[in-house]
DNA sequence: AAAAATGATGACTAATTGGTCAGGATTTTG
DNA sequence: CAAAATCCTGACCAATTAGTCATCATTTTT
């Protein structure tokens, strides 16, 4: 096999894969303080002393792995313009948002976790890449309103409402689950989806796009 | 003093209170497991055997700081009939969720880490009391929609929906302080519930009462 | 005021846990 | 194939921490 070479340690970048899947499921059920390397360990079939070597600490992979998460926020939304469509591009942004829930719960849960607890690690972020993305997409949907195309809404509320509820499928399913006696489906979420969008977008006084009135994709 | 007798050992009653207030504030910031009873007995200034004394364990503070929070939860939504106008009914539910999160943040960044973590000690309220609330409120909802008085949307994800936004002005405090560049003040609340009243009205076809569409309560 | 109940606390213990280290195995490279 | 780099791991350690216990103090009750 050619493919090897300089393929970067295939060795330890699949080790290393397979440590921040596990880490990804006991932080996400346990929290940083409540998990312990060798829980993290045993989830990954591997030494404890395996994942330290690796991973100069267990902060260290906490903070790897939440990097590996915030890369997963990127969207189509970001590369929205003023001169799209409100409706669809809302739409759009409000069904990825679903679609991570239900596809990355764990991922969603481990950054709750750590802004709940004052996003210590995330602060920086957040001041810098972050700020910059939501003055840009503040922007975009001012615009819009100023066009005509859309109710005047401030446009921060409406992005925070947005994610509040997307995000909540995956945060809150223990309490989703026993409220509804059972667990989301697919279906499930594509229902959420089509109420969400109609409550959002109706209530920006726009129209729902047609993809998002029935039971199709 | 005639006020004593069996008043409860007034001494004691001050005492759970105290630790219950501390218990609230490291557990928020620091979740079940990263929160030290040390760390407790500090933020209460008591010595630590002292908290033992009252709570038979870290484990049995933590469960009747739960049930605490849990009462606040209460609202006047709670005894809504159908024959009560929806928008109001609606909006003063949203207004008085929106209050809570600006009045107590922490116990709802305990709820909401609680639930993260597959809600171990709430699992048999979900599905008692909690399950029973839900199935009353949504009666409600749907016999306003048969009556013709708002939108058909599926109750139960309109009340996930008003759940998430409104905690989230509390769980995600830090990350909306950061995006903002500022703390949210009473009036920044106030502000944020105008917006999501108006978001969650409209999408349910109805109309937005007085009191949510200018600067007075 | 004696007795009983409740409140208070320092000293100690057993268990958990993050991380080190020395040495060995395997793979890659020259 | 030899050397270098990477990978692997058992044994061990120091720090943290929940909870116990014996003892003493204060308050309440009789």
């Amino acid at each position: 096999m050619v493919s090897k070479s300089k393929m970067e340690g295939t060795i330890g970048a699949k080790n290393k894969r397979n440590i921040l899947a596990a880490a990804e499921k006991a932080f996400a059920t346990h929290g940083f303080k409540g998990t312990s390397v060798q829980q993290i360990a045993d989830e990954a079939e591997l030494p404890k002393t395996n994942i330290l070597y690796y991973f100069k600490s267990k902060q260290g992979l906490y903070v790897a792995l939440l990097q590996d998460i915030m890369s997963l926020w990127n969207s189509r939304f970001d590369k929205v313009t003023s001169d799209d469509d409100p409706a669809v591009s809302l739409a759009d942004y409000i069904a990825e948002k679903m679609t991570m829930s239900r596809t990355h719960p764990l991922a969603s849960k481990i950054f709750a976790m750590e802004v709940l607890n004052g996003a210590p690690y995330l602060n920086k972020f957040f001041r810098n890449e972050h700020v910059a993305w939501m003055n840009g997409r503040v922007a975009i949907i001012e615009s819009w309103i100023e066009q005509g195309r859309m109710q005047a809404v401030d446009p921060n509320y409406l992005l925070f409402h947005i994610w509040a509820c997307t995000q909540h499928y995956a945060d809150f399913s223990a309490q989703i689950t026993s409220l509804r006696g059972k667990t989301m489906k697919r279906a499930d979420f594509d229902e959420a989806t089509r109420q969400l969008v109609q409550l959002v977008l109706t209530g920006c006084g726009l129209a729902v796009p047609q993809k998002y009135l029935e039971k199709a994709e």
